[in-house]
DNA sequence: TCCTTAGTACGACCACCATCGAACTTCGAT
DNA sequence: ATCGAAGTTCGATGGTGGTCGTACTAAGGA
């Protein structure tokens, strides 16, 4: 299970809200997340129309997968992201379309 | 309408998400908004659990009523405020439950 | 008329967070 | 074996927002 470079998730039963809105108040984060809502297939790091540093998005995704939002594994050097979706709309109904649709 | 003393109140369609995420991500006002929905009547500034100065609560109020989700006029010297909950939830649904809920 | 209560307005301060660049690692391809 | 592409880590910086105290205004009661 553990590859040495997986990044550990958090159950998001336990995240507290605080956390997501924290996550979801910042509009690069939250386009991250928009992106993500729209796409049929997951996204590496570099993928997103996002105009920030790299440095700066690594935080980001970060923080998005500390608050439970996405789940980030590895393809070769590409960093890929999924949206927990259902885990998300289970312990928060309706946020993830309040963010998809902007 | 216009007393001088009602300060103006947004179209809640016209609010953006992030003005709302805003207003929802800080703790303090989160606890306003949350005692408002558990409440049948509304509550004056000075009604709330919260155990910040008198100016700072001001500024909360006034971020809230801003963010469209808040109503506030006038009864003597005190300030009611009422919770905009139809308004908020045909925007922005589900958004009140969860931080009803917390 | 005072005095108290309720809240606002204004500055100042402080902590936090988004941001960046530079140096580094890891993987894949040449 | 080298090189480039993809991210990470670290430290520094700058702006913003939450906080407070003080001074102020407005309303109601003694």
């Amino acid at each position: 299970m553990d590859d040495g470079r997986t990044p550990p998730h958090p159950d998001i039963a336990q995240i507290p809200l605080q956390l997501v809105l924290e996550a979801l108040v910042d509009p690069v984060r939250r386009r991250i997340v928009a992106e993500l809502a729209a796409s049929d297939v997951d996204i590496r790091c570099g993928g997103f129309g996002i105009t920030v540093s790299k440095s700066t998005a690594t935080h980001h995704f970060k923080v998005l997968r500390e608050a439970g939002l996405i789940r980030q594994y590895y393809v070769g050097t590409a960093r890929m992201n999924a949206l927990r979706t259902d885990d998300v709309e289970s312990a928060f109904p309706g946020l993830l379309d309040l963010v998809a649709k902007g």
